[in-house]
DNA sequence: CGTATTTGACCTGCGC
DNA sequence: GCGCAGGTCAAATACG
C-alpha cells in the first residue's frame, strides 16, 4: 500500500505536469489556429476569383484526428487536415507548423463530402466532436429509424446533434456477438433471461436458444446463445437491443459492452441512444473508427471468414453485428488473425478516392483477449491528448497503434497489430507509453507535446496481474469493463465520454488510461465528470464473479478479495485530483444484484 | 400453483 | 410465387 501510495503521488505529479504541458500547448495551438484562420480568410479572399474554396478542397480529405481538439470547427478541420498532409499538397505553412507541433492525430476518418451537404441538414455546423460527428452523419434525416428499444421515457427534451445522428439510420438493430469459452449453457452476464425459443440453425448441430430479458417486462433486449459448431467449448452469445431499465452492477458490464459495441457499430445510426438505461454514446466509439458509412452504403456487418466461425456468422446476416471475441487464441497468427476475424465484407465499398483504405476490413471492431506478444489499443478522444490506453497481459512490446476503421482492444498476450492504413500507422504509434519510463518521450514527431503519457508504472503488482491473466473469466470481465469504459457506463446512467450529452463534453479533456499488463489499473479523467455510474460500470467486473455456474462477466473478486476503504467503483475511474493506482481495490462493493442467469 | 422451459406452429424476409 | 431459414409465439410440459 505504501508503494502504491507513493506511486500514486508520483503519478499525480506526472499528471499535473502533463496537464500543464497540455494547457501550454493548447494555448499555443489556439494562437496558431487564430493565425491560421486569419491567413485562411485572406487566402479565401484571394481564391474567390477562382471559385476555388479551400474548404471544399478540404472536404475531400481523409481526416484523421486524435488528441487535442478545439471547439472551433474550423480549427478542427485544419487539425484534421494535418495528418493528411501526405495527401494534401495544398497545405499552408501554418498547417505544417501544426504538424510539427503534433497537435493533430487520429482516426477521424472523415469523408467530408457528407458534411458539405449534411452539416446544414444535420442541424448546424459541425458538432464539436469531429470523431463523433463527422463519420456517420446520415445524409437523410428523413430516414427516421425505428428506435429500439422503443422507450421514449428517457428521451431528452433537447437532443444533441449526436442523438440526432443516432436516430437516423433505419431498420437494422445492432447486434453484439460475444464469443467466450464457457462450459455452462449460458454466460452469466448478470441479467435475467427467459428462454422463449430454440432452433436448430443451419450449419450448426447445436441448437440456438433465444432469450429475452425479464428484468423489466418491456425490456426489448434479447440474446441468442449457441455453441460454436467447431468448438463446443465456445459459447456464442449474441445480444440485441438496449436495456430500458436499470441494471444491476454486474449486469451493467455486459450490457454496456453490448451497448457500446452496438453503438460503435451503428455509430450515428439506428439504435436509440437517448432512451433506456444505457444510452451508448456514439461519440465514444468513434474514437475507434469512424467512417461515413452512410455515404458509401457500407453494410456494417462483420463476419468471420474463418471457417470455424461460420456456424454463427450466418445468423447475423441481416443485422449489423459486432463480435467480441473473448476466446483465447494462443496459436494466433498475430496480426492477421484478428483482422481476419473481424474483417468486413464491405471494404470494397470504399470510395474510389480512398484506395489506400481498400485493404482495410472496415469497419471491423474487436475486443480481443487473446494471448500473444504485443497488444495494441488506442482510442482517441477528441480534445484530448492521449485518451485511452489499455493493455493487458505480458506485453513485451506494446505499441499503441491507431487503427483506421478498426478498433482494437488488445487484451491478451497476443499480437493484435493490424495492418491498417499506412497513414495511420505511420503517424500514430504510441510506443510503450505507460509501460515503462520512456527514454524517448517523443518517438514520433507527429505526436509531440502532451501526446505522451509518460512512464507511469513501476512494477508493483505483477503478481496480481499474472493471477488475473491466468483466469479465463477475466477476459470476458475485462471485455465488459472495457466496453463500459468505451461505451460509457451505460445503464445506470453514465456515458463516460459524453455523459450529459452536451457538446461541451466532448471538449473536455479526458484522459483515460487503463492498463493491466503494466501493473497499474487505472482510468482517470481530466476535466471530465467522473461519474460514479461509470465507475460502477467498470467496477462491476471487478466484483462478484458469483459462482453461479455461468461464465461470469465479473472477475476480480476472485483475485482481489482484499478490500480497503476505497469505495467501490473508484478503482479504475479516478479524477485527476484523486488519481490513484491500485490493482485490486474496490472489490468491496456488494454486487447487490441478481446475477441469476436464468433459473435453471 | 406459479414460473420457466420446451417445442411445434406460425410469421417474415430473402433468394431463386 | 415458392421454398428456405431465422425468429417468435404460445400451448403444453416440467419444475420447485
Amino acid at each position: 500500500m505504501g508503494e502504491v501510495r507513493e506511486e500514486n503521488q508520483r503519478l499525480k505529479m506526472y499528471l499535473g505536469r502533463i496537464m500543464k504541458d497540455y494547457q501550454a500547448l493548447q494555448m499555443q495551438f489556439n494562437n496558431i489556429a487564430d493565425q491560421q484562420e486569419a491567413a485562411n480568410n485572406k487566402e479565401s479572399t484571394d481564391n474567390s476569383a477562382n471559385n476555388n474554396n479551400p474548404e471544399v478542397e478540404e472536404t475531400e480529405l481523409v481526416s484523421l484526428s486524435l488528441g487535442s481538439f478545439s471547439a472551433n470547427p474550423k480549427i478542427k478541420d485544419e487539425k484534421n487536415k494535418n495528418i493528411t498532409s501526405k495527401i494534401d499538397d495544398g497545405k499552408n505553412q501554418n498547417e505544417k507548423q501544426l504538424d510539427q507541433e503534433g497537435l493533430s492525430l487520429g482516426l477521424d476518418y472523415k469523408y467530408n463530402e457528407a458534411s458539405r451537404s449534411g452539416a446544414t441538414e444535420q442541424g448546424g455546423p459541425v458538432v464539436s466532436n469531429p470523431s463523433a460527428v463527422s463519420s456517420f452523419e446520415e445524409p437523410n434525416k428523413e430516414e427516421a429509424s425505428e428506435t429500439w428499444p422503443p422507450s421514449k421515457v428517457f428521451m431528452k427534451p433537447k437532443r444533441s446533434a449526436e442523438d440526432e445522428v443516432s436516430q437516423q439510420n433505419p431498420v437494422k438493430k445492432a447486434r453484439v456477438c460475444v464469443r467466450v469459452r464457457c462450459d455452462t449453457p449460458t454466460m452469466n452476464d448478470g441479467c435475467q433471461w427467459r428462454k422463449y425459443g430454440q432452433k436448430i440453425a443451419k450449419g450448426n448441430p447445436c441448437p440456438r436458444a433465444y432469450y429475452r430479458c425479464t428484468v423489466a417486462p418491456s425490456c426489448p433486449v434479447r440474446k441468442q446463445v449457441q455453441r460454436c459448431a467447431d468448438d463446443m467449448s465456445i459459447l456464442i452469445t449474441t445480444y440485441e437491443g438496449t436495456h430500458n431499465h436499470p441494471l444491476s452492477v454486474s449486469a451493467t458490464a455486459m450490457a454496456s459492452t453490448t451497448s457500446a459495441a452496438a453503438s460503435m457499430l451503428l455509430s450515428g445510426s439506428s439504435t436509440s441512444s437517448s432512451s433506456g438505461a444505457q444510452p451508448p454514446s456514439t461519440d465514444q466509439l468513434h474514437r475507434f473508427s469512424t467512417f461515413d458509412s452512410s455515404k458509401w452504403n457500407i453494410n456494417k456487418q462483420f463476419y468471420l471468414p474463418n471457417s470455424s466461425h461460420s456456424s454463427y456468422s450466418s445468423f447475423s446476416s441481416s443485422n449489423p453485428t459486432i463480435t467480441l471475441d473473448l476466446t483465447s487464441t494462443p496459436s494466433s497468427s498475430s496480426s492477421s488473425h484478428l483482422l481476419n476475424k473481424f474483417s468486413s465484407s464491405s471494404s470494397s465499398s470504399l470510395p474510389p478516392s480512398y484506395p489506400h483504405l481498400s485493404s482495410l476490413h472496415y469497419p471491423g471492431t474487436s475486443l480481443s483477449f487473446g494471448s500473444s506478444d504485443s497488444n495494441n489499443l488506442s482510442w482517441s478522444n477528441n480534445n484530448n491528448i492521449i485518451n485511452g490506453f489499455l493493455s493487458y497481459g505480458n506485453n513485451s512490446a506494446q505499441s499503441y497503434n491507431l487503427k483506421n476503421q478498426i478498433g482494437t482492444l488488445g487484451l491478451g498476450r497476443q499480437t493484435t497489430s493490424l495492418q491498417a492504413s499506412n497513414i495511420i500507422n505511420n503517424n500514430v504509434n504510441y510506443q510503450n507509453y505507460m509501460q515503462k519510463p520512456n527514454p524517448n518521450p517523443n518517438p514520433n514527431p507527429s505526436i509531440t507535446g502532451t501526446n505522451q503519457v509518460q512512464s507511469l508504472v513501476p512494477d508493483t503488482i505483477a503478481a496480481a496481474t499474472k493471477a488475473i491473466t491466468a483466469d479465463p473469466t477475466f477476459q470476458s470481465a475485462l471485455a465488459a469493463a472495457l466496453s463500459s469504459i468505451i461505451g460509457g457506463g451505460g445503464g445506470q446512467g453514465g456515458n463516460l465520454i459524453n455523459q450529459g450529452g452536451g457538446d461541451h463534453n466532448v471538449n473536455n479533456n479526458v484522459a483515460q488510461k487503463l492498463k493491466w499488463g503494466g501493473d497499474i489499473h487505472h482510468l482517470d479523467h481530466q476535466q471530465f465528470p467522473v461519474s460514479s455510474s461509470t465507475g460502477t460500470t467498470a467496477a462491476s467486473f471487478l466484483q462478484t464473479a458469483k459462482g453461479s455456474g455461468g461464465c461470469a462477466t465479473t472477475f476480480l473478486n476472485k483475485t482481489a478479495a482484499s478490500t480497503n476503504s476505497q469505495p467501490a467503483g473508484n478503482l479504475m475511474f479516478l479524477s485527476p485530483n484523486s488519481l490513484s493506482f491500485s490493482a485490486s481495490k474496490s472489490a468491496s462493493a456488494s454486487p447487490g444484484d441478481s446475477t441469476r442467469e436464468q433459473t435453471s
